[in-house]
DNA sequence: TATGAATGAGTTTTCATTCAT
DNA sequence: AATGAATGAAAACTCATTCAT
């Protein structure tokens, strides 16, 4: 990479930086563009440069800034001192993990939250994987399919179930921080742990016999 | 009430509908007062005699809108010709009914979806509580209360209960609705009633000792 | 009409008075709108009030001041000290005086004669026709095909003509006026008077065997 | 010349031919040196290499232009089965020539009605007389001035004449092309020949006696 | 010569809010 | 109560021109 490509590439992560800062401490509607290249040193007009406008360079934020934090997650699971056993834990850890990190960072939350979608962060899952530093993304799924695989889960769709996981923890969790409406998050927590077990759970292969209540939609035969 | 106080209701109305129409139609940014008060037959100056600004008109809209439909659902419950037969299958005919009305008014989810909270959601509750009409939406968490103990669930926290799936419900859909992502409400729907039976089956007392399914966190030891 | 409404029109007046100043003094591409705003005592936003954009403003300008002008060399007729003889009198004083006027305001001349269309001219002799002020545009016209008639020209189209003559002044004095190539206006006018002449006795009806003047093209009766 | 100067010969045409191309299809003003640069595949500081700014390239193109149209007609002229019988008859041929390729072309028409001064005019024919290629602008001249007295006209200042019957050409053409107003070229064209031929035809010497051509506007009566 | 990233003044345009009527 | 003209700050966006490479 040439050293004016080194130099650009500098510039538009200096703006997508103090965008971020932008965003997060005065909102996304607040900050301007005259804002963001101020901060980054840099002239109105080479904004454009970079982004076609203010939304543009938030899409490309989210994307990033979500996949970032599970990133960082991830690698918090691989340095743990206490050796995860299982995906439940793992999955929990996780959720720990990134509850506590948004909860002392609650424009980050209200940031990713209004705008997430599975889109976006499969679209981020697939980037990383093409690029692979250290960790990627791709890592965390295939830990996830993994550890479903080893754990005796029974799973059709691994996707929905994973999807369905992180809808209700940023959903609640953003309702719980943001609001602490119904309740905080450290009151909810245990409640989420418990909801996220039982989901969890219902994919649980029998270990014996007596499973009377649910057949399920893949039910095994009972014997 | 007066024959002033008509009028004014129905000028409230009038920019309440108006501005509706505008958001769900041309997004919430967009649609600016001017357009709201002209839409409404008003002069732009009339739109702060009734609300201060766009933000309160648009808090209102919502805890209207989401009440609504809610009241809607229930509505159609009791009309139902099959009858609900305890707490699982009621909710999931409810969840059933406000999907299957999303589908048909995506903007209406976009809406609500990003910007309801269970903030509002419980002001709403409480308003409609408050102005008891034919039915309202106190009922229907008296309702769920009541079938709650009836079914012999025993949950410490009902409200946490209900928020917890009430989130599920509305991120999920949100994103299977308006983005396909990741699959299609049709094909997501099988899943989340499973999710869903699964959270209620958690906490459902055991009718025998049998169940070793769940032991579940705070899970006393069967005797 | 209200006070309110002779108000907006003064505003409105005064933009295109002030709008003018600024066309002729500095050029259309270098007139702001802020400039003309701040000119006619208003703020930015208040242009918008009254027009679409600078565009539409020009538009309206060519047209009134085309036909102001006009207009006035008419009222200078009416006034002549020698009274005027004839069709060709009539329309080279009228020219005259147009010249004259041109020469004294060189950027009127230039911001109409590259703007100016046949159609906005006869738009505007309509527009006053309507609105008929003591004198207006349409009587001008009347009076062309008065004296066309009473001096015993022959011509199937009096619009075509005077289109001819109205284009040939224009075109060639923005050159000699602007630009004093290929010479001055002093030059150029007895050549334009003679080119007139030429144009218009060819529509002359030969009236005997004594029009020595001009035996024309279609004219020869030479013995 | 080196194979240097051929390159940057080319780069000039390439920037000319496809800034006439933007000029014509989206306007000059609204056509960005960025736009012009692009197209001709070289960097926007290049453009500023060979041109001092867009003005400066469009004069040159304009002379450019007209030249090429006129040598057109006038090359055309040459092959023409039809001999060419004195003046008048050139003069029209030439001006169907170019009025029946304007029409065609009515981009052009716009872009060189709106520009073309006889400034540049006479500065073209000067440019293409220096440059004797197989025909040239000044041959067009010399052709004029010869039939002008070969047929016997008798004319102070040809250049006038010229002058005077090019703009009245251009001017009414631009409008019944470009807006049919106000009739079609078709329409207006008998009319346009028949005002050129009273024009040349009054500065037809008399083939006999009198020169009675020129007892101006207030000419006396004829004794 | 050629490049094209960077500039930043300049322009248009929007719109929430006020206030005289 | 209702109006809607006026405001003007604020924002987005453009583009001719420069200059380091």
């Amino acid at each position: 990479m040439s050293k004016v490509d080194v130099n650009k590439q500098n510039k538009r992560n200096s703006l997508l930086t103090n965008a971020y800062d932008l965003f997060v401490n005065q909102g996304f509607n607040k900050t301007t563009i005259s804002d963001i290249a101020k901060n980054s040193g840099l002239a109105k007009g080479t904004f454009y440069l970079y982004f076609k406008d203010k939304y543009d360079l938030r899409d490309e934020l989210i994307a990033r800034k979500s996949a970032q934090l599970l990133l960082e997650a991830q690698q918090a699971m691989k340095v743990r001192p206490v050796p995860i056993r299982g995906l439940e834990d793992y999955l929990l850890a996780m959720v720990d993990y990134v509850l506590n990190y948004l909860q002392r960072n609650k424009m980050l939350l209200k940031f990713i939250s209004k705008n997430l979608s599975w889109g976006i962060f499969r679209h981020a899952v697939e980037k990383t994987a093409e690029n692979p530093s250290s960790s990627n993304l791709g890592e965390f799924y295939d830990n996830y399919l993994m550890a479903l695989k080893a754990d005796n889960y029974e799973c059709d769709d691994p996707e929905l179930l994973l999807f369905t996981i992180i809808e209700l923890v940023s959903s609640t969790s953003f309702s719980c921080i943001m609001y602490e409406s119904p309740c905080t998050m450290e009151e909810y927590l245990p409640h989420l742990h418990q909801t996220i077990h039982l989901i969890l759970e219902g994919y649980r292969l029998p270990k014996r016999e007596s499973d009377t209540r649910e057949p399920a939609t893949e039910a095994p035969s009972n014997p």
